[in-house]
RNA sequence: GUCCCUAUCGUCUAGAGGCCUAGGACACAACCCUUUCACGGUUGCGACACGGGUUCGAAUCCCGUUAGGGACGCCA
């Protein structure tokens, strides 16, 4: 599985100077999304997913995913199935994977025991308690913590202490990282320590197993969170160790909370999951995600056609970028307004649901064609919907006080009369009753919907009269009206 | 502390030396549309962090300063 291919000094930058062509032409582009099992699915994690499955899409390439949980303390079950629920969510499917880092062990020892042997690794028994001396002590000199190597030399194991594997890094030289959104990166390898490897109980780490991963996976982009670009040049160090092509990598600016601070618990929504339950269409989050360190010139709602079609790393910016609450609903809006109502019906329905709402057979797709440029999210057109299920239990004081009064109970009667003779029961019909009404009243039809709006959803905002009457169905409609009624009749005192 | 990254309206961004009197979007304000709320439309407010170069010409290239961020773990 090992690819022994030769690499000399230069083959990085040739693979750079080509990448650009490489989208689609030479060789099939593979990138990977490998999230830690340790926590929720985030949204600077679904930006990261989205852009390697954007740009593995855009170039008809494969996605891989891989679960890195090689940390067995902090690894949980539940993360990982909170990730693969998130992803498919989001229609981020992996064409290769779920991989787990944890069943590939036979792999990664097979590695640290060839580097072993070919004294490109060494065991080393410092003790954690001499570490953190060595440290203090360089921090005191002020210099860049980093292990010395004093084990490099050792002949001959310590008795009663299990050593890690460190991996020798070369301690001349310089490192590039060609980095397609940040350019060229240059690290001094004097900069760099021997990494651990393989710690003493027998599990390798991180930037180990993804220089092993990336190889064995020839993944050809590594596109990745920019906290990531001081790994690279220790990763592309055991990659050329191993004789692997070095990929080409594309480091992403990191997403802050709306505040500018490092996105954190405080900002609401921890796991994208939290996103759904909210009401966010997922093409909805995955355009305002990717408009977030990406553009193409002016546009900003696109269909994820739209998106893998236009998407190229050399668009992405390389400055950090924070959350817009209000942007981010206004996508939602928009794309609420595109979305098949059939679909919207669907999920408004699970919303209604969890509002504890029979929806028995109600058409909800007339519902959602009444609100769907009403509403910000889903959850806000269940909430503006439910008047459309139970009658109003209070009028909302202000509305009232201004509707519900002696003078517009006639209106009100008036217009039950004319409802109850109407021949059909189509909004066509009701708008055109109600307009006539207005017109023989000498008064303009605000003054006869706005009280009948009232009456019948118990608050002055809904969509148009003659739709939510169309919905509501003229029975529970005259029934509404004649509550207003008596409720005007009970609260008003009749005037001496 | 050391290394690395970043810097255009409050926020997301366009901008590849003259097209820039810096464009678009969210938010905000006003107006229009209108049966309420929205949607939509028009207008307004509002930015090239600072200082040096290079150049006939710099938001754009170079250097420095400042300010943010990241990394420095037997975490990923």
């Amino acid at each position: 599985m090992l690819c022994n291919q030769s690499k000399n000094g230069c083959g990085s930058l040739l693979l750079f100077n080509i990448s650009h062509d490489l989208c689609g032409t030479m060789m099939s582009v593979r990138t990977r999304f490998a999230p830690s099992p340790t926590g929720m699915l985030h949204i600077g994690g679904v930006r990261t997913a989205l852009f390697s499955w954007l740009y593995a899409r855009h170039c008809s390439g494969t996605f891989i995913l891989r679960i890195e949980d090689t940390d067995r303390e902090r690894s949980t079950p539940e993360a990982v199935r909170a990730i693969l629920e998130g992803m498919q969510w989001l229609g981020l499917t992996p064409d290769e994977g779920p991989f787990y880092q944890t069943e590939r062990y036979d792999r990664y020892h097979e590695v640290i025991e060839r580097f072993l042997a070919q004294g490109l690794a060494y065991r080393c028994y410092c003790s954690k308690d001499e570490l953190d001396a060595m440290r203090a002590e360089q921090q005191a000199a002020k210099q860049k913590p980093r292990y010395d190597g004093r084990c490099r030399h050792r002949q001959s194991p310590v008795a009663g202490i299990e050593p890690v594997v460190r991996f020798k890094n070369p301690a001349q030289g310089e490192v590039v990282v060609q980095d397609l959104v940040h350019g060229p990166i240059v690290f001094q390898n004097m900069e760099l320590d021997d990494l651990i490897i393989l710690r003493s109980d027998g599990n390798p780490t991180y930037n180990f197993c993804v220089a092993v991963d990336d190889m064995d996976m020839r993944i050809t982009h590594v596109i990745r969170g920019d906290d990531h670009i001081n790994n690279t040049p220790r990763q592309q160090n055991m990659l050329a160790a191993m004789g692997a092509d070095i990929p080409i990598y594309a480091h992403l600016p990191m997403i802050l909370g709306p505040d500018g601070a490092k996105l954190s618990k405080r900002h609401g929504a921890v796991s994208v999951l939290e996103y759904r339950d909210a009401g966010f269409l997922p093409e909805a989050l995955l355009n305002y995600l990717g408009r977030l360190g990406w553009s193409h010139g002016d546009q900003e709602i696109f269909s994820l056609d739209e998106m893998v079609e236009f998407f190229e790393l050399k668009d992405v910016n390389k400055s950090a970028s924070a959350l817009n609450p209000d942007k981010m609903a206004w996508t939602n809006q928009q794309h609420l307004m595109q979305a098949p109502q059939d679909r919207l019906a669907a999920e408004l329905s699970i919303q209604l649901a969890g509002r504890g709402v029979d929806v028995g057979n109600c058409d909800l797709g007339l519902i959602v064609a009444a609100q769907r440029e009403r509403a910000k999210t889903l959850a806000e057109m269940a909430d503006n919907s439910l008047f459309f299920f139970s009658a109003p239990s209070v009028y909302e004081p202000k509305a009232a006080a201004k509707n519900l009064t002696p003078e517009t109970a006639d209106i009100l009667v008036a217009a039950r009369t004319e409802l109850i003779a109407l021949a059909d029961w189509m909004p066509e019909t009701i708008h055109r009753a109600l307009q006539q009404l207005a017109e023989s009243r000498g008064v303009a039809l605000g003054k006869v919907a706005q009280p009948l709006r009232v009456a019948v959803v118990g608050s002055g905002v809904s969509p148009p009269i003659d739709q939510t009457l169309a919905i509501l169905g003229r029975a529970e409609v005259v029934k509404r009206i004649r509550s207003a009624e008596a409720f005007i009749q009970a609260g008003m005192p009749a005037r001496p």
